[in-house]
DNA sequence: GTCTATATCACGATAGAC
DNA sequence: GTCTATCGTGATATAGAC
């Protein structure tokens, strides 16, 4: 069962998204050319309009591969048996993993960098992953207060302490990729788990007009 | 004393880092032709290459344009009087504004988007600011835990804590920015007060060891 | 320092045969 | 579905007059 080329069952398409959203992550969309696109797939580029219809047209089609793979992921934990607390350290080293290893999170600032001549991606981007994973971060944070375990807390300072410092994580490791210090300055683990702690403390301790106090 | 244009006092070279910032900022690096940004600037773009050997060299000169002021001013709230805890949310409003609002903190992505192929940029982003800014922050916290006010905190752990959500939203907000209710989802002052309360809390409260209890 | 004019080239996309 | 061949465009950059 060692298949070190991955077998496409005849779908060229999947084949070329796979490829390109590597390509494009690495060298960034207008860095990357149909050209060099094609001749990484193995086919002459004319061949490659078949199934697209434009560039904007593929990586439109790149964006959302590997969202279903991340929202699941924090789905099985939900449905799975365990405190609130325990869910939420787990969906957050879920979040550490896609954000900084695989595409769909790696993608943020390719996202930025087309925003303003394809707007249309930036919203698709929203609707489809990060509103959805914020709703599923919300239940389990919704779970914990209910039965007594956190605080209540407004949800979009929630997300910003949550995705914040892993969204920029993943940010910073793209951008000094070539540092060969990079896991000393920008290690994972560390962060990580310092990260839960601390918000785990956040959560289970500080309520809204306890934060206040201390103004 | 109401000058609308600015008065570049015979350089040129300024006139160019401000108008290009701007234009990167807008379109990127690479949808920033060197034609379009002659004529916003009103020559020819045959008379650019007096100034500048390369579009990469003005990039180059493009990414410092800024560090001065958003270094300058944590610096200030260093020398002036205050408790720590004061300096620590007065220095965080600042970077709320820079990194939201001015160049120097909107260029994370672009910096990230010419990374790969112009890996000097990134070194010298690096050295020239998030460093330089880590080490001021850092230096408002240390006067903190020798004041007893704070508690000890490992120094990339809370640049992760307070950085992180900052980063984000500006990265956020630029990704987004075409979306009309931008605000709505993504406010400025109320995260930025959330945030500085729920770290004071932390560094007034949190012992590394007592997070640890947690678990 | 700015101009006109141009070199040179890579890009995205298309036409049409097989 | 893939190919060869090519179009048209717009990019960075240079040459050389003024």
């Amino acid at each position: 069962m060692l298949d070190v080329e991955k077998n496409y069952a005849g779908s060229r398409r999947d084949e070329i998204i796979d490829v390109a959203t590597e390509m494009f992550l690495e060298h960034g969309f207008a860095g990357t050319s149909m050209a060099k696109l094609a001749e990484a797939i193995g086919i002459k580029k004319a061949s490659f309009y078949h199934h697209f219809a434009s560039k904007d047209d593929l990586f439109a089609a790149c964006v959302p591969h590997g969202y279903g793979d991340a929202l699941s992921r924090v789905q099985d934990v939900i449905a799975s048996k365990g405190d609130p607390e325990t869910k939420l350290r787990q969906a957050i080293d879920i979040l550490y993993d896609t954000t900084i290893s695989s595409p769909v999170g790696r993608m943020s600032h390719l996202i930025a960098e087309v925003s303003r001549t394809f707007p249309g991606v930036a919203r698709a981007f929203h609707e489809g992953y990060v509103a959805k994973q914020r709703d599923l971060i919300s239940e389990i944070v919704r779970e914990g207060v209910a039965s007594g375990t956190f605080k209540q807390m407004e949800e979009r300072l929630l997300m910003h302490m949550l995705m914040g410092p892993i969204v920029t994580l993943s940010l910073s490791r793209e951008m000094f990729i070539q540092f060969d210090d990079l896991d000393s300055h920008f290690p994972i683990e560390v962060l990580r788990d310092g990260h839960k702690d601390l918000l785990a403390f956040i959560l289970t301790h500080v309520q809204k007009d306890k934060v206040d106090e201390f103004r």
